[in-house]
DNA sequence: AGATTGATCCAT
DNA sequence: TGGATCAATCTG
C-alpha cells in the first residue's frame, strides 16, 4: 500500500520513526539513450525498472527553531520546498557531489522534512561495488543507488510514479535506536537532538 | 587526516 | 559579486 500525504501530514518525528521498515520503491522508464539517472552503459532498456529497498535509518528536521534544518534561516528558493506540501521529495547537492533525498512532512508552511539516511536494497543494484550492497548507509549512497538526483527535486511521492514509498514490516519501538544527527555540529543545542532513527541489526 | 566539488546564502 | 559553508564519501 502506498503511503499518501495523510501519512506524511504528521508529527515529523512520528513519521520518520513509522517510516523504518518501509519500502522505497524507484521506478526507472525505459530509455533509448543515455538519460535520466541511467547508468553508463545502459542503453536501450526496453522494460521500466524497479528497485525496492527497506528503509532502515532516517532523520528528523522540524520545524524553523531546528538550527539544523536547512528551513531555520526562512523561506528560501531552495527551501520553500520544506515549506510546502507533505509527502513531496525535497532534494539537493551536498558538498558538490552527492544528494540527499527528504520527504516533507506536516501541515502546509511548517517547514520540516525526514532524510532517508540509510536503505537495504531488496531488488536490483546496479553497483558493481560488493560493499554497496544491500546495506546502504549514507544519503548520498542511497540517491547513487536509487538513482535520486534534482530531477525529481518536488515529485509527489504519493502518487505511486517514479518514487513512491509503501507499507512494509512493522517495526517494535525497541528495535529502533535514537542518536544524535550527523554532521550538524554548527547547530548549537539542536546538535544534541536524539532526532536520528535507525533499526537495530540483528 | 585530506581531497573532492558546486549550489546556496549572506556579507560586502 | 565574492567567499565561506555545507544533512558526504572516498581514499590513504
Amino acid at each position: 500500500m502506498i503511503l499518501k500525504q495523510k501519512f506524511y501530514q504528521r508529527d515529523t518525528l512520528k513519521v520518520a520513526k513509522e517510516l523504518l521498515g518501509c519500502i522505497l520503491v524507484r521506478k526507472l522508464s525505459p530509455v533509448k539513450s543515455p538519460q535520466d539517472g541511467v547508468a553508463k552503459g545502459e542503453f536501450n532498456r526496453v522494460k521500466p525498472k524497479i528497485i525496492k529497498a527497506v528503509i532502515t535509518e532516517t532523520e528528523a528536521y522540524k520545524g524553523k527553531n531546528d538550527l539544523a534544518s536547512h528551513a531555520s534561516r526562512g523561506r528560501t528558493p531552495r527551501t520553500e520546498l520544506m515549506f510546502g506540501e507533505a509527502g513531496r521529495a525535497y532534494i539537493y547537492l551536498i558538498y558538490g557531489m552527492y544528494h540527499c533525498l527528504n520527504i516533507v512532512t506536516e501541515k502546509k508552511d511548517y517547514p520540516a522534512a525526514v532524510l532517508i539516511r540509510g536503505v537495504e536494497i531488496i531488488g536490483s543494484p546496479t553497483s558493481k561495488r560488493k560493499s554497496d550492497f544491500p546495506k546502504l548507509n549514507g544519503p548520498g549512497k542511497v540517491c547513487r543507488e536509487m538513482k535520486v538526483d534534482k530531477k525529481l527535486n518536488g515529485w509527489d511521492l504519493t502518487k505511486g510514479e517514479k518514487i513512491w514509498i509503501e507499507r512494509g514490516i512493522k517495526i517494535s519501538p525497541k528495535d529502533i535506536k535514537k542518536a544524535k544527527r550527523i554532521g550538524v555540529d554548527y547547530a548549537k543545542h539542536c546538535k544534541d537532538y536524539l532526532w536520528r532513527l535507525s533499526l537495530i541489526s540483528k
